[in-house]
This record gives structure tokens, C-alpha cells and sequence, in this order.
DNA sequence: CAGTTTCGTTAACGCCGTTAACCGTAAACG
DNA sequence: CGTTTACGGTTAACGGCGTTAACGAAACTG
């Protein structure tokens, strides 16, 4: 990991703590159901807001940067509650991933909307590389990865997909974890695509509430959403146990 | 349609004029890229701000109102776009319709962000109750219903049915057009939230740009969507041809 | 005509993002 | 070591926002 070179000087480790409690103001200040100013988190730090203008650009990097800290800290979450199973388990791990990412978007839906409904413009390539390392994102088909590796389900050769969508999972543009998926295998990311776009449709349904409340409070959008997706990735067989795991983290909430 | 009474007095008159000016401004306004706000409005009309509470109560009020409107005005467009097929050819009309919200939604990112997916807090029953009037929702039930009473695909029955969902297919919260639904058949509803929830989730992500922009131009991310319906809808016969009218509307953007 | 309701005004408050000008001090340098 | 530079903060100010209060004119109502 040493790359480069890491010369800590006093003010760059002073600037690096800086960064940290900005981040950590403002993830304060979304948990309390407070609106993220610029001139909030700086007040909370004992600042005034045009020093903020020292750290950050403008009031969208300072979202950016936040959404991705939050991002980052929230599949942290996800991630050590998929490690109750076993690293050999990825399907198992999968299952509580979706899972503990639904709980989370409904907890937490201020949090969920900055990272994952806030729009992303055209031209802004700035914001579409941070995109590009979420951490989330490399999360999720780091495990469905490790799903395919060992249940070997089908997907699509790289002649029978359309020639865009080729060159989208041959060169993707997108937070996945693809340098290790050799090319023969990345019509594997056209699956994770399909079964990403259907995790993120019925989250977001749910988390900004344009569904009937008590849809959303049985979970059983959710599961069905899920045990569709149960057939492709080849867990059939384990149906009843993954089905079993589902429930029980779904009545965590 | 004749309910109660309409004292259609010059007073009244004037004010719905004003409400349409409102709604024409804002849509207006959105449609320049320009952000929406009180004090825009009221400036274009040649009011000030403060006079716009006279016809809303706040600032949240005047965006569910604009929001409502959008989503009439758009449901409208996609409703005449799909009666280029005849009242007895549901499936082809549904087709259109799905193509064509997906189409608005990828032109008026900002207006969809307005409808659909700006967060619709809990407690908030005034909002919930303007989202079950949701034109939208109201149409494109109405067209599966046109569809299942056509091809008459499957459902799950009352009794196979989760009792939480079970009491929302029977005493309905969101926007569906289902009075006419005899309750034996509701189960058609959980057909419906399904379908929703699928195309809303593909639609969202590509409007969003959370998405790798290949994919959304070549619309195979939608196109895979809507063929995975295209069975449990009872479509499968015209797959073909129901393809050949989505690739249509597709290529029209 | 008198009384009241409706619809607009102006003034003001407290937020917001953002810029400009300024300044002490810690780091870097000859 | 002393000088210079650059960093990290300040205050003041601008324009825009939602929102409230006090007020006035015009329109309806009896």
C-alpha cells in the first residue's frame, strides 16, 4: 500500500483530522434530521463557513464528500454483519449485505437519499469518478464474484450481448471490483447490473416512501424482490437456509 | 362529475386562474434549469413572494402541487402516445406507456426527481394522501387491469397472500385505480406493486445517472426490465411483437 | 352604502452559499 | 537563524431563500 510516498507532516496530518471532523459533523448533523449546511457544520466545529472554503469547493463537493464517507462507513457496517458467515459462504454474505443495505436505507433515508438518489449530472465528470469508487458498489460485485466462483450460474458470453453493453462491461465506468474478472467473464457484470438495478429499485421505493407503509413494514416487497434473483445466481438449493437468513435479519429492524 | 355545487363566482374563477398560473410558471421555470423556489414564481407572475401564501402554505406545498400537475400533464402525454393502439390492445398501450415514462424521465430528470422521488416523510399524511390521487399510479393499474382481463394471467389468491399485504391489496393506500377490482381479484394488485416496483427501479436509476451512461443509452438495462414481465403478464405470444413497439419507442429519443 | 373578506403590498428576520480583503502564525528556505 | 511564503483562519458584505407581521386597497356581501 505504500505507494507514493506519504511525507506526514505535522499540517497535513492537522488538515487530515480537519477533513475527519467536518465529515463527522455533518454525518451528526443529518442523524439529528438536521438540513447540511455549509454554515452549520462549520458553526458545530467552532468555525466560521468561508473557512469550510479551505477544504472544500462549493456546498456539492462538500455533499460528495460526505456521501462518500457515509457510503464507505455503511457497507463497513454491512459488511462485518455478512462476516457472521463464513468467507466460503459468499451467498450467505450476499443475503445479509441486501439486507443490512434495505435496513439501513429505511433507518436511515436522509442518509440513503444524499448517497444513492442525489442526481448525477451529465457533464459533471468530477462527481462520476467518485461514483466510480464507491465503495458500496465495489462491495457488491466483490460478492457476487465470489457467489459466481462457486456456484458457476450462467451469464452471458460476450457475443450475445449487445455491442455498447459490451464495451460497458469490458471497460466499466461504474464502482465495480472488475480488474481480477477476466474479460471471457465480464458479461458476469451485465448480471450484476440486472440484479443491482432490482436491489436498487426496490430500496429506493422503500426508503423515499412512495409505496404503501405497510408494504414497507412486512418487507415482503423486499423478499420477493430478492427470491427472484435466488434462481439466476444459481442458489436454488439453498433456498429454505438463505431464505431462513433473510427473515432473520429482515426482523432485525 | 357534478359533485356538490359550483359556484363558479368571478372570484373563484380568478383564483384557479392564478393556481394555473402558478403551476405554469413553476413547470416553466423547472423546464429552464432553473431551481424552483417561492420568490421565482412570485417574481415571473410580477407578485411578490409573500403573496403566494395566499394560495399555498408553504414553501413544500407549492413542489406537491407542481409535482401533482407534472405527473398529470406527463401521464396525459404517454396516455395519447399509446392510444396510436386501440382500446382492445392493452398490452401494445402498456408498452408505449412504459417506454414513454421511461423517456420522460431521462429528459426532465429534474421534473421526475420532483415526482417520484422526493421523499415522502412518514408522518406526513397531507403528502400521502396527494400521492394517492398520483394520476400515474391510477393509469397504469387501470392498464393491467385491461391486460389481465385479456389474457387473464395468473395471481396469487387472497389467502396465499402475506396478511399484511392481503389488508393493502384490499383496502388500498396507493395510487391505483382499483374500485372497480372485485375483491377476489386484488391479488392483481400485488401483480402491480411488483411490476412498479421493477420499472420504477430501473427508471429512477438511469434518471439518477447512478448508472453507467452506456448502459442508459443503449436501453438495454430498461429492455431487459420489461422483457422479464413480459411472462407473468401472459405476454409471451406477442413477445415479438410487443418487442418491435418498445424498440420504436425507444429509437424516438 | 357599510362591513367584511380576499388578495396583494412593504418591511423585516434569520437562514443559506459565496466572494473579497485581511492577518497571524507555522512551515520552508537561503 | 532570520526571512519569506503559504496556509488556515477571520470579518464584512452581497444576493437569494422561506417565512411572518402589519397594513392597505379592491372586491364582494348584506
Amino acid at each position: 500500500m505504500g505507494h507514493l510516498r506519504a511525507p506526514v507532516t505535522r499540517r497535513e496530518k492537522q488538515r487530515e483530522a480537519t477533513y475527519d471532523e467536518i465529515v463527522a459533523v455533518a454525518a451528526q448533523l443529518l442523524a439529528e434530521g438536521a438540513d447540511l449546511s455549509l454554515r452549520a457544520v462549520a458553526g458545530r466545529m467552532g468555525m466560521t463557513a468561508p473557512a469550510l472554503y479551505r477544504y472544500v469547493a462549493n456546498y456539492q463537493q462538500l455533499v460528495d464528500l460526505v456521501a462518500f464517507e457515509l457510503d464507505k462507513a455503511a457497507t463497513a457496517e454491512w459488511a462485518t454483519a455478512a462476516e457472521r458467515f463464513p468467507e466460503d459462504d459468499p451467498a450467505a454474505r450476499l443475503t445479509v449485505a441486501c439486507v443490512r443495505f434495505r435496513n439501513w436505507a429505511l433507518t436511515k433515508p436522509r442518509e440513503f437519499a444524499l448517497v444513492f438518489a442525489n442526481p448525477i449530472a451529465e457533464a459533471d465528470s468530477q462527481r462520476r469518478e467518485l461514483l466510480t469508487v464507491s465503495t458500496s458498489g465495489h462491495y457488491f460485485t466483490d460478492l457476487l464474484w465470489q457467489v459466481w466462483d462457486q456456484r458457476r450460474f450462467p451469464y452471458p458470453a460476450l457475443d450475445e450481448l449487445d455491442p455498447v453493453i459490451r464495451e460497458a462491461v469490458l471497460e466499466p465506468l461504474i464502482p465495480a471490483k472488475a480488474e481480477h474478472i477476466p474479460s471471457e467473464d465480464r458479461g458476469l457484470l451485465w448480471i450484476y447490473m440486472r440484479a443491482w438495478s432490482a436491489l436498487y429499485g426496490v430500496v429506493t421505493l422503500e426508503s423515499t416512501g412512495h409505496c404503501d407503509p405497510r408494504v414497507i413494514a412486512s418487507g415482503q416487497l423486499f423478499r420477493a424482490t430478492l427470491l427472484d434473483w435466488f434462481g439466476p445466481l444459481g442458489l436454488s438449493e439453498d433456498r429454505e437456509r438463505l431464505l431462513a437468513i433473510m427473515d432473520e435479519e429482515l426482523a432485525l429492524r
